[in-house]
DNA sequence: TTGTAGGCGTTATCAG
DNA sequence: CTGATAACGCCTACAA
């Protein structure tokens, strides 16, 4: 029998009040307590009297709606999955992602929204990055994803399996286009390279990461293109990890006459620190031997005694908060293709790293 | 009819797939489908046959359980909550809660947990800290709370009533204690008063922050147990930020003949940072006149150059696995006594900032 | 071996 | 103005 099952409830568990309890002492249905406790009262027409013998009952028995019910019964459960493509939180400290995880969360808290943090992307997790990782974001209403390598293919099969899906950074795949939050790296880019050209640099070299990955492309075109627009000679040099030393860096500056090295910050920004580090070694001090800009703040500073960086920054936090932006939109409705994607400005940074060319010698 | 309310489900919206839809498609009842997901179908005596074809179904139609509903049917939906008393993204680049989220995160991926993080601490957020925000807790299985200031009548309500919760950082009511994974605060900082006194200082002054919170009860504890054993003069200033100045350190050093001054990593430490930028403008070099420890690293570093601090660390990230651990033991059952409450040993900072007590002038 | 039915606590629709 | 009644998605005791 039922009464099995029910007994428990009822009398056997404290358990928290229901709303038909509430019903129940203040002789009305449980349908109204719902509508009064909602504040539907003027649409569904109640007596004030009635109105506050709810509430008062409510009260004197403490009852708290219990969220996950209140859930069930809307269709959204007013979550937003977080999906890191990569440690979320990285062992050796890099802050990569935790600023654009700051400002996801307080937009969402603003917006009234629970983060749902995927932990299928950590190494050496219980869980892969396999196929059912991605679809447990289903648990969320929708999702912001970021990291530098993602699976496009299989982000816009969900996409356009009709999930909500906002990707950190500007991402598309041969025809289609995933809804994103980018930084304008282009411009950003180009900026730099004028930059440069206007401390009267001639030679520059962009030392940037091996790996495909839209940040790295989107700069190096910027990049190029400003250049070319300022008529100044720029050498791209793809390095590994490890390949930048400081002979290199003698080189670049005593045999290749260059007066400005670009570097980039991307999740490790290794390359880039190795060419920090290798600086001091190489006898060129900075800016007077040779200027550095660099396209992105770099996480993880590798020496505390450093310079500030001339170039960009990411607008991480913001980025952030309009990613979650973006995705309530899609979650309220369709949103037209032009407001799927938006790319913010990337913040300039003055620093102390960019000055004159030295005069040749 | 009904028909008005289905068919938006079954054929408007592509929603998430249900386990209806699974039956459906591998022609069995929804029933099955529960049984076979949940691993009952030996218990079950279901067919392997049936079981494949369920599973296959499953899989290609990317089933995956709602949390929500999972735990409306009173099971466990794999999730852990995750609370912070306070902004858990501090705007100004606080790391303070970072590492112990770092922590949790990589226990929990490493558990099969995904992480909900709630966001009604938000200030600004369009919610409150109040009677709700920690009822969404319900979502979870169980939570990890955290933040120096808690309502801890309210965690311990919670607890009581059999909702699973561990708190970051020893946490006690009256009475009762709730599960806690906390950092050994006392015999760290009784050890550091040791060092100062091994070093030659007689008078040291500890500027601890005005709130009371358990972190600054047991710092100062352990320091006065410190102090009395090593039979070393500890002043205890209470100090609201902004009360430290260059000033006040002159006159500890040259009036009251302090030797040492100890500070606190706090939430926002910034008494101790405070304290750090007066030394200079007090004329004040570090260790040469006046050494510095620090109970509990200090986050947000103030000024790029500064020595390490000497003292000791917090074990944030591995508090925050710990956590986890203790989470998951207290959702599979009751824990004795004895185990709900753990603390960690604190690293001791050798740093740079302890030195000979200068001879007295 | 599989299906039916009822319940979890809330919201929403629709008669009365 | 109020109260049945039916979902929401899942789980499980019990029936067939």
């Amino acid at each position: 029998m039922s009464s099995a099952i029910n007994l428990p409830r009822s009398s056997a568990r404290p358990g928290r009040p229901r709303q038909s309890d509430i019903a129940r002492q203040a002789g009305v249905s449980q349908t109204t307590v719902s509508l009064v406790l909602r504040g539907h009262t003027r649409a569904a027409g109640i007596a004030t009297e009635t109105e506050d013998r709810v509430r008062a009952v409510a009260r004197s028995l403490g009852y708290i709606a219990d969220p996950v019910a209140t859930r069930m019964a809307g269709q959204r459960n007013s979550l937003l999955g977080v999906y890191t493509f990569s440690a979320t939180f990285p062992l050796d400290g890099q802050d990569t992602y935790y600023p654009f995880l700051a400002g996801v969360e307080e937009r969402a808290a603003e917006c009234g929204y629970d983060l749902l943090l995927f932990t299928g992307s950590s190494p050496g997790g219980g869980r892969s990055h396999g196929a059912d990782a991605l679809d447990r974001l289903r648990l969320a209403d929708g999702s912001v994803l970021m990291g530098r390598h993602a699976p496009i293919r299989r982000i816009v099969g969900l996409a356009s399996a009709g999930y909500p899906v906002v990707f950190l950074g500007r991402r598309s795949a041969a025809g289609t286009t995933i809804p994103y939050v980018g930084a304008d790296y282009v411009t950003a880019s180009h900026a730099v390279a004028q930059r440069l050209a206007a401390a009267g640099h001639r030679r520059i070299t962009y030392l940037r990461e091996p790996d495909v990955a839209p940040p790295s492309e989107d700069r190096e075109l910027g990049l190029r293109q400003g250049a070319h627009d300022a008529a100044v000679d720029l050498d791209v040099r793809v390095c590994s990890p490890g390949q930048v030393d400081p002979t290199l860096l003698q080189h670049l500056r005593r045999r290749d006459r260059v007066t400005a090295v670009v570097l980039e910050g991307t999740d490790t920004s290794a390359v880039a620190h190795d060419t920090l580090r290798s600086l001091p070694a190489a006898g060129l001090s900075v800016p007077d031997d040779l200027s550095v800009a660099a396209l992105g703040d770099l996480t993880a500073p590798p020496s505390p005694q450093l310079l500030e960086l001339s170039g960009f920054a990411l607008p991480r936090t913001q980025m952030g908060r309009h990613a979650v932006d973006l995705l309530i939109d899609l979650l309220n409705g369709p949103v037209s293709p032009d407001g799927r994607q938006r790319l913010l400005d990337c913040p300039t940074v003055d620093g102390a790293t960019i000055g004159p060319a030295p005069a040749q010698r």
